[in-house]
DNA sequence: AGCCTTTGACCAGCG
DNA sequence: TCGCTGGTCAAAGGC
């Protein structure tokens, strides 16, 4: 036994937390990858289908933190930091003048000064759990790499709720550990299955369930450095789905390694709906901590809508 | 003191 | 029934 790492959970995890922050809506594009694609009823969803036929083209994904394009994929391989900056900011810009590039910009145009970077996440693009939150039904989620890339979160289990781990496996072979975590709330049932790869990447998160609780998201900000109790305003202002919203950011931003490596594609499945993925309001922090790197972290999400089957 | 992680053991499902 | 695999339990220990 090696005990350890307790209180609060960050000692697997290294990296000091990444806050969130911001506060920005889905763009229609965005919005229409979402309306549908999730299993609001019951049974897990297949694994991540060919992309959509709107993934054919180019959708813009506009997160506070994380301003992205899906590029098709040829366009993909010979873009550099910066080119991918310069692309995301002229179509968030185009799309809407009042955003205002966040992590993307501060982080990728970091690496930029030094040499190119890996901007293959562009090629996957998380979904957005958003709207899925307002699916009442028991649910879970999953978050889940490809074998190529994969996201490292520096606290799994950061995103918003309180987990306590229970379990770990290695599962596959040995190949790829995987960590079970339960939602601390007393009367949650909620359980996170995270996966990742012998470098500490993960490469799968799955939710099981649905919180039968609200985000204690003030306890969250609280230990990462305290956070204004606007964002709790944001949460109400925008309901049910910018608890998703939020959350998922927490995902957007955690693909950073410590070492400040650019993970790769990430793609998320959902069961049920979910409720777990949905989160109130890291987007204020995680905006400061996005301004917080620099020691060379930089992330890049790749964000790919999972419809569900049917 | 409370909460958390770690880790071996236990249990259930499946071929 | 047996073996494998995956999920969970619970004791030990750290913060």
């Amino acid at each position: 036994p090696g005990g350890g790492g307790g209180g609060g959970g960050s000692g697997l995890w290294g990296p000091p937390p990444m806050p969130s922050g911001g506060g920005a809506q889905f763009p229609a594009a965005v919005e229409s990858l979402l309306d549908g694609p999730f299993d609001g009823g019951g049974g897990w969803l297949l694994p991540p289908p060919p992309p959509p036929p709107p993934l054919s083209g180019t959708v813009l994904l506009r997160y506070p933190q994380c301003d992205f394009e899906i590029f098709p994929e040829q366009d993909l391989a010979p873009l550099t930091a910066q080119e991918v900056h310069s692309k995301c900011i002229t179509i968030s810009q185009a799309e809407n003048p009042s955003f205002i590039p966040l992590a993307t910009s501060s982080l990728i145009s970091r690496h930029a000064n030094s040499s190119s970077v890996n901007v293959t996440p562009l090629q996957e693009m998380l979904t957005l759990p958003s709207q899925i939150s307002n699916v009442n039904t028991e649910s879970s989620g999953v978050l889940q790499g490809l074998p190529t890339s994969s996201i490292v979160l520096d606290r799994p289990a950061d995103d918003g709720y309180n987990w306590r781990k229970y379990g770990q496996k290695a599962v596959k072979g040995g190949e790829y550990p995987k960590s079970y975590y339960k939602c601390t709330h007393l009367n949650c049932l909620v359980r996170k299955n995270v996966e990742h790869s012998a470098d500490g990447r993960i490469v799968q998160i799955i939710y099981r369930g649905q919180h039968t609780h609200e985000r204690p998201s003030k306890r969250r900000f609280k230990d990462c450095g305290g956070l204004p109790d606007d964002l709790d305003d944001f949460s109400g202002n925008m309901g049910t789905s910018v608890r998703t919203q939020s959350d998922y950011e927490d995902y957007c931003r955690k693909p950073i390694l410590p070492n400040g490596t650019m993970v790769g594609p990430l793609v998320e499945k959902m069961e049920d709906g979910d409720d777990q993925l949905s989160g109130s309001s890291d987007n204020q922090e995680e905006r400061d901590d996005e301004v917080r790197i620099d020691d060379g972290s930089a992330g890049d999400v790749n964000e790919r809508n999972v419809p569900a089957p049917g």
